[in-house]
DNA sequence: TTAGTATT
DNA sequence: CATAATACTAAA
């Protein structure tokens, strides 16, 4: 019995393979969001295929997903995924696990150094066999190597229960509101979403000194290590677990819990409205596309209101037909949404 | 400045 | 044809 799942996981295997590949990215993205519907379905994909003949009717199921999808779910296997493992090695999805080492750099150490599996990468790394690729330079290597070597250690990155990393967010959210700078901080992503598990901490603060807030939030005693520290983002370990702080000025703090709560689909819906209303939305505000006026941004409940929705739940931020349920202008009753004042 | 990777 | 928008880092 083929599980769901399973075609989740297949779908999302054959797109990570089709990019080291270097296949046209729309393909993979075919991939990806078949993947995304199947996950968001409440019925058994083999009870669809029994009952309608095929897959075509899914959401984002093409002929030739539909084809593929519908041989897995009747032999147990997939021609197409199995071949494309012949061609490109499938440890290669073990190196592009890294952080900071994508489809590319997998790619490219394949192909010009030989390398397939974490053990190859490592040994490449120290032979110095990787000076002279492109784009690899003294310092790639030297990251490529931490990265390697944090791996080992943790066995890798992996999601956890929602209520393991409960005390690590309270800690977290406590720190950040003891420093001075910080006029207001709380968590985002997955987390405040209320997924019981969660993949990594999303947290967001507010400050008119964000360079101050991320060199004292890298330098919190329970950093294990910065993965990177910029002037508005800074992403560490603790506990082995992956933690981003984003900070902003306080009016911006809406629009920017807004896109930090995600998820990415309600994201890109919301984008999507905004756009077809001539606005423009970013984790900044709500800007009018024209010129630069900014419409909305201090909270989320303005955000919404300016797309013409009600504010939603965090728990219901997943693009499951939440963003049609939240309209406040109904459909189709103009043609120019955006002319209103 | 660009390529690559990353985030929701 | 093709999902939105932006941030960080190292290399070129």
């Amino acid at each position: 019995m083929v599980a769901n799942a399973d075609v989740v996981r297949t779908l999302e295997r054959i797109a990570d393979l089709l990019d080291i590949k270097g296949e046209n990215p729309f393909k993979s993205r075919s991939y990806r969001l078949a993947a995304v519907q199947v996950e968001n379905l409440s019925e058994q994909l083999t009870d669809i295929l029994a009952r309608e003949g095929s897959l075509d009717p899914i959401e984002g199921f093409g002929p030739a997903i539909s084809e593929k999808m519908a041989t897995l779910l009747t032999t147990g296997r997939s021609p197409y995924l199995e071949q494309l493992e012949a061609e490109i090695p499938p440890t290669l999805l073990e190196i592009t696990g890294l952080p900071g080492v994508g489809p590319r750099t997998a790619a490219t150490l394949w192909k010009e150094a030989g390398v397939t599996t974490l053990d190859d990468l490592e040994a490449a790394c120290r032979s110095g066999r990787l000076a002279g690729l492109p784009r690899m330079g003294a310092r790639t290597v030297e990251k490529i190597l931490a990265a390697c070597a944090a791996q080992r250690d943790t066995g890798g990155r992996q999601r956890r229960p929602r209520a393991g990393v409960e005390p690590l967010v309270d800690t977290l959210l406590d720190a950040l509101r003891g420093l001075p700078a910080t006029r207001r901080a709380e968590v985002a992503g997955s987390f405040r979403r209320g997924r019981d598990t969660v993949g990594d901490l999303d947290l967001l603060v507010a400050t008119e000194q964000p360079h101050d807030v991320l060199v004292s939030f890298a330098a919190l005693p329970q950093v294990e290590r910065v993965l990177l520290r910029g002037d508005t983002k800074c992403s560490v370990v603790v506990d082995g677990l992956q933690v981003d702080c984003r900070a902003v000025a306080p009016d911006q703090f809406g629009a920017a819990w807004q896109y930090f709560t995600g998820s990415q689909a309600h994201n890109i819906r919301l984008r999507g409205i905004a756009l077809r209303r001539g606005l423009l939305l970013n984790e900044y505000g709500v800007f009018g596309s024209d010129d630069d006026t900014r419409v909305a941004g201090a909270t989320e409940e303005e955000v919404y209101e300016a797309l013409g929705l009600r504010w939603i739940p965090p728990e219901q931020r997943e693009d499951r037909g939440e963003v049609e349920a939240a309209r406040i202008t109904p459909v189709g009753v103009s043609s120019q949404e955006g002319s209103e004042s």
